[in-house]
DNA sequence: TTGTATGCGTTATCAT
DNA sequence: ATGATAACGCATACAA
């Protein structure tokens, strides 16, 4: 069914070489032949063979990037941007899912798929720190997440202590004062929700204010539902509250549900941030204040810093663990709107 | 650096034949050769080539599933379900995005990654019925979508008119009457678009209403910004209207966003229905009526289907274009609440 | 500028 | 049950 380079070197009347020049656009070829190779190719409807190609250049021009679940909008929205920034390198992008779990994350290290591609491109989100002995692998790897966990490999990381500070000082900036923390972390781990939460607390203790755990609305998984449960949670034991700091978007999105299901409303009852700025979150009612954590920048970034290390070859090989932290930015919406004077 | 099988052999004291036999599970290896070779595997931690494996094999588990966006919630939670089958099955997916662009999604047929994979699950959106022709391409393909763009090619279809047909019949039950259609498509198109339209337009053909052209807000585009655009399109016209069926949840989920800007209650004023089912939608406010196609099912069947086609070698090489079509469900929720009797 | 020969790491065919 | 050897299709010294 399909030809080969002998099947379309025999037809155009050259060697094998020759075709393999013109298609891999060694310039050294001559118009005449490079014409009768095309033609021959346009006839044959050749293709290469790209087992053949990567077996005989040691090298598959693929990245794998492995993310906790691609439904998750931060994720499905980094992979388009992953997908996008590989593309124009020339790579093409496997996508692994860990579904945010530990085993399955150390499993991505050791994955057959490994072997399918060229480099990886790592968020991990459940290693704890006695992990980091693990991430030294022998192949080329980006992290996305902040130093604590690793040390030699290089990654990009997002501001999540001072963009969680920055959410909370805004939040206390409009006068709110009893605010609720929702979502919670693997104890043990040394992920976003730490440093989110270290960031929450840091603002506070600036003001001179503590966090009263009652209000602390625990849900490990970071989606919608878990959102709405860790809010009815902290509706439940009867603390008050004047606001809500959500570790991310889409636990925001839930918890902004629950409040609604009880009766109260945002903002003027309760005003309510988030972390991530998904696109859905400029859209929901009320559109919700968050943190931009300069997801553009490391999707291209850690492309950049990946195939930079495949292309240095031997050279560069250890690097010294190469850190980048993307710029945040607040986007002040809806939901934290000052309450209005005249009531 | 990687260990080959080579090595292997020579460190177990066994031919090459052998370490791939054990490799591959080849059932008759006596368990002390078994246990030596196993041993030294371990012991350089050997890891297969597998562009070499692919090479030989003259395929390479891989399957494509070429999608518009995958920010898209459709899509993402689309892809998810296609890997999960597809890992089931022992293959890999790789995901290429077309933007819903016509010229890509026809590159997408002879793109270089079609050489990477083993077959391809394809979900077109652009292309028109004067395309069919290009679909009938020499490789295993499942198309997702409905019939009447293709002939020959197996395909997954998701009840698209009678779908909307429901969410019709459910606006009208209730009540509304002046339905206004959020989102349109390219009129040479045969999409989803035309198709949910269709139902549309039958569901009040039925119950003897016709659809006022001012009621429909365009976009081709079917994201929240456009929903919301088209839903401020309608308005604007200053037409009366009771009711909304947008052709898929995000655009809903836009349109929403709009009614309230004008200062519209969902039910109350006006009702809202999507098509999709996307997890957001059981979490917005109000939580969004929707069409249920039978998604995971269609994710499961289409893998299913190509995996059939691939493993069935030459034998049903050219099937008879088998065709399945998923069941869907209309999920009532909070967009559509009769009002309130005592009012 | 172009052709020849060899290797890439695995599987498959045939022996033994 | 295991071993020797020839494909698989392409790239690349090296030669011409």
């Amino acid at each position: 069914m399909s030809s080969t380079m002998r099947d379309v070197a025999r037809l155009a009347g050259v060697s094998v070489k020759t075709v393999s020049n013109v298609v891999n656009h060694f310039p050294h070829v001559s118009p005449t032949t490079r014409t009768k190779v095309l033609t021959a190719i346009d006839q044959l409807g050749y293709q290469m063979n790209h087992a053949a190609r990567s077996l005989s250049l040691g090298r598959t021009g693929m990245l794998a990037l492995a993310v906790p679940e691609l439904r998750l909008p931060y994720f499905s929205e980094l992979s388009d941007e992953v997908i996008a920034a590989a593309q124009d390198r020339g790579y093409t992008v496997l996508i692994e899912q860990t579904g945010g779990v530990r085993e399955r994350e150390l499993e991505v290290l050791a994955s057959e798929r490994r072997r399918m591609t060229d480099g990886l491109i790592f968020s991990p989100v459940a290693l704890r720190a006695g992990d980091a002995p693990l991430l030294e692998v022998s192949f080329p790897m980006v992290l996305l997440g902040e130093r604590s966990l690793h040390s030699r490999v290089p990654h990009v990381a997002m501001a999540n202590v001072a963009g969680a500070r920055a959410a909370t000082e805004h939040l206390l900036a409009t006068g709110r004062r009893r605010i609720a923390l929702i979502g919670s972390f693997d104890a043990e781990g040394v992920g976003a929700g730490s440093l989110r939460t270290q960031g929450f607390l840091d603002a506070l203790a600036a003001a001179g204010l503590e966090h009263d755990p009652a209000r602390t609305g625990s849900g490990v998984e970071w989606n919608r539902a878990t959102g709405a449960a860790a809010m009815r949670q902290v509706l439940s034991r009867g603390v008050e509250i004047d606001a809500v700091l959500a570790l991310n978007d889409v636990l925001a999105l839930g918890a902004m549900r629950e409040l609604f299901e009880h009766g109260l409303s945002v903002p003027q009852d309760v005003a309510v941030v988030g972390f991530d700025d998904i696109e859905e979150s400029r859209f929901s009612r009320p559109s919700l204040t968050t943190v931009e954590p300069g997801r553009p920048q490391i999707a291209r970034t850690a492309v950049e810093m990946l195939v930079e290390r495949l292309t240095a070859g031997e050279s560069a090989a250890q690097g010294p663990g190469q850190e980048v932290v993307a710029e945040f930015r607040l986007e002040v919406r809806e939901s934290t709107a000052l309450p209005t004077p005249a009531r």
